[in-house]
DNA sequence: TTTGACTTCTAAAACGTTTTAGAATATAGT
DNA sequence: ACTATATTCTAAAACGTTTTAGAAGTCAAA
């Protein structure tokens, strides 16, 4: 049986509410009975019931992270897992719970009304943002504390931490057209995401800069997987006129883009050349070894915490908008074409 | 401000206790009365409060799942991130929460002891579990439940899902001797989890099994990063009489294995044989593919969420143990020995 | 018309904490 | 010696829920 406040109280002869204030160090209490106390506390093992604390106080300490149902493999993602460590070292370190849940997509916005009527979290982190966000409307409506990994289209007016994925991007396009690219092809997760969106549009921006003329078939959309990468890259390789570069827009698209060009007998970094973006660890690994755009995951994770954090504590309205440059470090999947 | 059951007694002219109850569906509410007060609890948006009712009920519904300080990193681990996943997508769906913290190694117990004492969740999830496990000393001793993924070295008399390790390893040493290697090495994990632990009985146990004599420098211990893998096969491929086939005891420290293979300028899967365990997705997209040991890591997240809550609910002290074999993909990393 | 049995509700207590308002005691100032 | 002021404590209320015990009312049977 858990010990409590009673407990104590019966123990040293005085009544609840001083040994709450003993323990909380409050000045109102004697030095000799606050010693006291405290000693007793500890000696009988106290630590205060959650609930009740928190039903006093009403406020949750805890965070909310809502997975988007169809996002539940997300997981196996290493950049999504990064992440999420951050969030976790930051959260725990500031004595919160980190509340994570799923939710299917018919439903999602219900379970976000329940954890803000419930009062079970005090605020929200978003992932994966769309351009036009259902969460982030509904939350800036209910003027609840969120911070989005992630921006939307425009109306940007939130606190939120996000990466400069178009102007990364256009450091990819610039690499290989110094390389001498000028036909380069392109792999994306779906454009509904902003992520995914920013990313093409540096695509787009590259070209322009250059002066190289896009064709439609060029840009090719997917999902997130390897295996999508590994087909849309054989899509592009099968063209009449096959780009000499492929930027792919995340690690694991290229990994599977590089299978691709492998199976058709290409050799990368020389036939052809290929880019990701991320630098999760495997990008060191493949072979050959991919070039592509760090990002530091999990510190990515600790800011956005901090973020919500602060704007939790301290109820404070300011804005804190972060964007993070992603830095281009090449390896061996781009070189001169042939 | 959220709605209380004060509000709906107030609105609907009845008791708090009349709502509490109408809103249960206890049957010593009439049906009027009920069906008003539900109409009007939705009309209002009510929602319990969570802390009030955790209180009341003296139950967290919460799970826990404390991870390691010195496995922050593990997230960017794909087989964590689905058994994570996993785990998430059955808690959720039982409408119970789960609460990821992060601690120190020093202060890991201490940790444990709050969660209970502060009664915070009603059982604990044990990952990554040790030969010799302080976690599930300090559970068991206080009668608190838990599953844990993985077992002990022995005095298993406890709740757990594990793979069969050694078994699968056994396989993968079948599958090389077959292919006619007589020269394995093998990289493993730190020995004190006892996953690696069994997987490297399984490599015992298959030399022997096959009448294989085995020497030390043949077996290197390292941690469970692609890097380490890297490092680790370049030690057994520079030895005097290096092994014609290498044993991984995951696909991450395979992939590693592979890249130093190559840059030895041996052809992996002809001049080298090279296994890993786990089947991430990777596995199947390196270059060349793995052979490796297929586990369901999503489902053993599940098993594991579903067991804890099961114990949870029921109460009951029947044990549960789940042991899964892996099962072996042959892929292009193994072949006939030169 | 009284008893007993139901049906439907409510008052009170409980979960464990913190806050507020004020009581009791001690200390100092005149 | 009496008032004013600190100091140290406690009683009561509050957070929002559920449970327990029992009250009030209705109805049928005797």
């Amino acid at each position: 049986m858990a010990v409590t406040l009673k407990n104590i109280a019966d123990k040293v002869g005085k009544s609840v509410p001083t040994v709450s204030r003993a323990l909380a160090g409050f000045d109102d209490i004697s030095p000799k009975t606050r010693d006291y106390v405290q000693a007793v506390a500890k000696e009988m093992g106290y630590v205060p019931n959650n609930f009740a604390r928190k039903l006093q106080s009403q406020k949750a300490d805890a965070v909310g992270l809502i997975l988007p149902g169809s996002e539940n493999l997300r997981f196996s993602d290493p950049f999504f897992g990064l992440l999420l460590s951050g969030i976790i070292e930051r959260t725990s370190a500031a004595g919160m719970d980190l509340s994570i849940s799923a939710a299917n997509d018919d439903e999602e916005l219900d379970v976000y009304m329940e954890h803000i009527k419930g009062q079970r979290v005090d605020g929200f982190i978003i992932v994966r943002t769309h351009r036009k966000d259902k969460r982030i409307e509904l939350l800036r409506k209910h003027k609840f504390p969120f911070v989005s990994f992630g921006r939307m289209e425009d109306d940007n007016n939130f606190n939120f931490v996000d990466e400069d994925g178009n102007w990364g991007i256009e450091q990819v396009v610039d690499h290989l057209v110094d390389l001498g690219h000028t036909k380069l092809g392109c792999i994306a997760e779906p454009l509904l995401y902003t992520k995914s969106f920013s990313r093409v549009q540096g695509f787009l921006n590259g070209l322009k800069k250059h002066g190289l003329k896009f064709a439609d078939e060029n840009l090719v959309v997917t999902n997130y997987r390897q295996r999508s990468g590994r087909e849309a890259a054989l899509r592009l390789l099968d063209l009449p006129q096959p780009p000499t570069a492929i930027v792919a827009l995340n690690d694991l698209l290229a990994i599977g883009a590089i299978q691709a060009a492998q199976e058709r007998g290409l050799k990368v970094g020389r036939d052809v050349s290929i880019t990701g973006f991320d630098d999760i660890v495997l990008a060191e690994m493949s072979n050959p070894s991919l070039t592509t755009l760090h990002q530091p995951a999990h510190e990515m994770g600790t800011l956005v915490a901090e973020n919500l954090i602060q704007q939790i504590k301290n109820q404070s309205i300011e804005q804190s908008q972060i964007v993070l440059k992603p830095t281009l470090v090449v390896r061996n999947s781009t070189g001169t074409p042939v």
